[in-house]
DNA sequence: TTGTGTTTTATTGCCTCC
DNA sequence: GGAGGCAATAAAACACAA
C-alpha cells in the first residue's frame, strides 16, 4: 500500500479545512511544507514532538493546551530539521495521551462535538483525535480478544479436566461391576444345582451389554469433547461481527426464548454470543453420562448433579 | 552504535448508515 | 453521496539487547 502521507496540511494559520470535511483528501494536496504548519505546533516538544501542553495541562478557559507554532521559538537548527522532515510523525504528548484516554474511558465513541471540544483542548486537528480513537479502539478490541481467549482456554482445560476424571471414573465403576459380576456368578456356581442356569440374575446380560456400550462410545465420545471445545474457541476467534465489541448491554438477548438467543450465552469480556450446550445437543456426551446410569437402582439425577459438574461446567 | 522487535500515528479501501 | 467506522497496512518513533 502506498504510503504517501499528507499529514494536516493546511496554512500556517491553522488547518485546511478539506481535510476536516474530506476524509481521503488526496496526497496530491500535500505539500512539503504544510505538515510543518499544523496549527499549534510548538517549540519544546523534544526533539520531534509536534504538540506540547505549554500550560501545564490545566485547561484554562479560551486557551488551548497547545500553542501556536512560532519561529522565534525555536533553534535554528530545529527549524530547518522540521523543514528537512516535513512528514515526520509526531508522537503526542504524554499529558495529551492521558487527556485523550481519561476521554475514552467515559466514551470510546467519538460524537463531533466531542471531537471538535477535544481537539481544541488539546490543540490538534479534529482528524487526529478520531485517528486517535480509532486505533485506541483497535488496541482495546485486541485486548478483550486475549482476554476472552484465555477464559476460552481456561474453560476448555477445567472441561477436559474433567473429562479425563469422568473417564477414570467411569473406568472404576466398570471394574466394579465385573468384580460383582464375578461374585454373582461365584455364588451361583457354588450352589452347583443342577438348574442354576434358570435362576441366574436377569440383569447380568443387560449390564454386560451396557458395559460393552460404554466402551464402544469412549473414543468416540473422547474426539467429540474436544471438537466442541476447541470449535467453542475457534467459533469466538472467527466471530467476524464487531457490533458486538462496543455493544454493552446483552442481558436481553440471552434471555430470548423465541430464537436462538435462548441458547446462547455472552462471554464475559468481550461480549461475544457463544451457543450454549446443554444436556441432549450432542449425544455423545450424553453417551459418557449414561454409562452411569445403566446401573439397578442408580439415581441419574443424583448423578447429574452431583461430583462432575459436567452440565453445569458447560453451561 | 546498530539491529530488531514493538508501539504509535496515519493512510487506504471498503462497508454501513442516513 | 457524504460521513464515519473498521481492518489492514505503512512507516516513524521508541525500547532494548548485543
Amino acid at each position: 500500500m502506498a504510503a504517501r502521507s499528507f499529514l494536516y496540511g493546511g496554512d500556517s494559520g491553522g488547518f485546511n479545512s478539506a481535510l476536516l470535511t474530506n476524509k481521503r483528501a488526496p496526497s496530491s494536496s500535500s505539500k512539503p511544507l504544510d505538515s510543518f504548519f499544523i496549527s499549534g505546533s510548538s517549540h519544546s516538544l523534544g526533539s520531534r514532538s509536534m504538540v506540547s501542553f505549554e500550560d501545564g495541562g490545566n485547561g484554562s478557559a479560551g486557551r488551548t493546551l497547545f500553542q501556536t507554532f512560532d519561529q522565534e521559538d525555536i533553534g535554528d537548527d530545529e527549524y530547518d530539521d522540521y523543514f528537512h522532515h516535513p512528514e515526520k510523525k509526531r508522537r503526542l504528548k504524554a499529558d495529551q495521551v492521558q487527556f485523550l484516554e481519561k476521554s475514552f474511558e467515559t466514551e470510546n465513541k467519538l460524537e463531533p462535538e466531542r471531537k471538535i471540544q477535544l481537539a481544541k483542548d488539546l490543540g490538534l486537528q479534529p482528524r487526529q483525535i478520531a485517528i486517535w480513537f480509532q486505533n485506541r479502539r483497535a488496541r482495546w478490541k485486541t485486548k478483550q480478544l486475549e482476554k476472552d481467549y484465555n477464559i476460552l482456554q481456561e474453560s476448555y482445560n477445567i472441561l477436559k479436566a474433567n473429562y479425563e476424571n469422568l473417564l477414570q471414573e467411569k473406568e472404576k465403576l466398570k471394574s466394579e461391576v465385573l468384580d460383582l459380576n464375578d461374585k454373582l456368578l461365584l455364588q451361583e456356581t457354588e450352589k452347583g444345582t443342577s438348574d442354576s442356569s434358570s435362576t441366574k440374575s436377569q440383569s447380568e446380560p443387560l449390564q454386560q451389554e451396557q458395559i460393552a456400550d460404554c466402551v464402544n462410545d469412549e473414543d468416540v465420545s473422547k474426539t467429540s469433547i474436544n471438537n466442541i471445545a476447541v470449535n467453542g474457541v475457534e467459533s469466538i476467534l472467527e466471530q467476524g461481527d464487531s457490533s458486538y465489541m462496543f455493544d454493552q448491554d446483552h442481558s436481553d438477548e440471552s434471555l430470548d426464548e423465541d430464537d436462538n438467543f435462548g441458547k446462547m450465552f455472552v462471554t464475559p469480556v468481550s461480549g461475544y454470543m457463544l451457543p450454549k450446550i446443554e444436556s441432549g445437543d450432542y449425544p455423545e456426551l450424553d453417551a459418557v453420562n449414561s454409562c452411569y446410569l445403566g446401573f439397578p437402582g442408580h439415581d441419574q439425577d443424583q448423578d447429574q448433579d452431583q461430583s462432575f459438574g459436567f452440565w453445569s461446567l458447560l453451561s
